[in-house]
DNA sequence: TGGCGTAGCGTTATACCATAACATTTCTAG
DNA sequence: CTAGAAATGTTATGGTATAACGCTACGCCA
């Protein structure tokens, strides 16, 4: 089935993995479990588990981010350059979100103060981070502008 | 029905608002709707849109929160002191939340280094804030000393 | 005091999000 | 070539949240 890396190791990215991923990339916005199995379709996929496996080995390997305020996922904006060659970087990937109530743009950035604040917080607290979720909800720089987009998501 | 302020308003908090919040300041956890609703089955609670639309207006004003990543709610730790006597300042009880996955225990806190590294990044992308999510998956300090607690959250 | 408007209530039905359990297939290492 | 591990495919089910409807309770004000 065309196998596309004859390395020792298995291909590091399933024939699912590869189709979910590559609609989130497509989709530039966050996409619901649902909406990627409809993407899907027509090309075979037939059951939310598929997709709900897929995502979640892209998101072990940090290539694709839960949106927790939209139940719904992105396609990591790094891409999937050297930083997540090495698996064991995936959870490094801390990123932050933001998102737009009226066109449902992701932003997605890191921020060194935040970050820092996060860590100094949870040291003074002698916590144990495992994951920061951060997610902005607002409106955009393009959206500021206009009357209003056209999304329109639950505030 | 015991109309517990006589003003011209009418009661702040409804019948099932008061019910809603009082199993959240009771249970010092996070709990789901549905858990809420089984609560309040004895008192005649029925249908989950009732504890929805109380917590739809307790959130609303400030005295619930909602945990996007447990879909989980928790009483405000401020409790309802002069902070919520004003309505209009609901919105600025932008708490964060440290959850461990070991004993299930929410820490509510608000931290000024973290809100500044927020709202600068704001100020910087000209994103304007509606709602800011922050919460911190691991391990809390009690649990860190011990093997482990019993609740076991999904990571 | 009586009726109007608003907010809350209660119910049924339904949509959306996510996983359990099992049999089968595919890939890879030895 | 074959055994084991990983991925697949399918059915069924559980958990979370809201739509749409009619009704009720209360405060306001004429």
């Amino acid at each position: 089935m065309t196998a596309s890396v004859p390395t020792g190791a298995r291909s590091r990215l399933s024939k699912n993995d590869r189709a979910v991923l590559g609609v989130l990339k497509q989709a530039n916005a966050a996409l619901g479990a649902y909406d990627i199995l409809d993407s899907l379709r027509p090309t075979g996929m037939r059951a939310p588990l598929q997709v709900y496996r897929a995502l979640n080995r892209l998101m072990a390997l940090g290539l694709v981010h839960r949106i927790e305020s939209l139940n719904a996922f992105v396609a990591c904006a790094q891409g999937s350059d050297a930083h997540h060659a090495d698996p064991q970087l995936a959870d490094h990937c801390a990123a932050a979100f933001a998102i737009c109530n009226d066109c449902g743009h992701v932003d997605e950035f890191t921020d060194p103060s935040i970050d820092t604040g996060v860590r100094d917080w949870a040291d003074r607290s002698s916590f144990s981070i495992g994951h920061v979720t951060l997610e902005i909800r607002g409106v955009c720089a393009d959206c500021s502008g206009r009357s209003g987009g056209s999304k329109r998501l639950r505030q």
